[in-house]
DNA sequence: ATATTACTTAAAGTGTACTTTAAGTCAATA
DNA sequence: TATTGACTTAAAGTACACTTTAAGTAATAT
């Protein structure tokens, strides 16, 4: 069996950049953050592999249901001390869905509202109802509160 | 019939705040910002009425919706101008709502990449793989990519 | 009556997450 | 070879949405 000579595609903050959708300065941002580890070339520039896609599109995913930067940088420290410290990153993304779904309810409620508001608009554009009826008595009638 | 005389309630600010689930500061920055009108007494205090706390929960839910400070901002200019601006107001509105819808979209998503983590951590700390499955291999399982 | 609390204004400060600038080095293209 | 473009760092600046401070007046509670 030959031996296979792994050949990495190196990429440059630039096109790094373009790769997982941010600009340079913000994955330097990162890199001062300690959310990223940067590869250098013997010329000091940055260099980032195809590994380094999947993890920060992965702390992507984390920042979006709504882990901020010194969360996931403290869930960066845990992974980087190991196995041990599973329980506590267990720990903080639960945590984070939790707060996650307490926030997805409540915006999904204030989407009903603005939709409510938005057919109430368009009923009383299309003159629907001679005698204009109220929004609060529309939400009333289809028990849509607070 | 006798005239009824409607006794409205009045809220101080301190008082309203709580009603509301705001603080007397942020109410004069929202006031500043010309999201709500203000009554005052004859001593210069601002008071607040029940109806009031009906406009100031709708904004609440139309910012929960994702609308900034001056987006409310132009839509109560709007909303003060009369019936003449119920297309643009419903534009501003379905515009929030496309965009709303878009984010909700995406942040399904990253609850969806949040959960697999989880549930990647668990099944690694009851060592139910002998031979670890890495994190991207496990996502590929459930056809969950990017 | 006095002390505490709530209100008033204007202005300055805060936190988060970047973004921009400045000054310089180095690599790639015409 | 010249010049354009991409990179480097450190530091300052920005946007948003408040929050806090300061200095003062007025209402309420003991």
């Amino acid at each position: 069996m030959p031996t296979e000579t792994k050949i990495e595609t190196q990429y440059s903050i630039g096109d790094f950049a373009k790769a997982v959708g941010l600009t340079a300065p913000t994955l330097r941002y990162y890199e001062t953050e300690g959310l990223i580890e940067t590869h250098r070339l013997a010329n000091g520039r940055r260099y980032y592999e195809e590994a380094d896609i999947n993890w920060v599109k992965f702390l992507l995913h984390l920042k979006g249901t709504g882990m901020s930067i010194s969360e996931l940088k403290q869930y960066v420290i845990w992974r980087a001390a190991g196995d041990d410290t599973i329980p506590e990153r267990l720990d903080l993304l639960k945590k984070v869905k939790a707060d996650f779904l307490v926030q997805f309810d409540e915006v999904q409620h204030h989407l009903q509202i603005l939709n409510d508001k938005i057919n109430w608009y368009e009923e009383k554009e299309a003159g629907v109802t001679k005698d204009p009826e109220s929004f609060r008595a529309y939400l009333d009638r289809f028990g849509h509160h607070e």
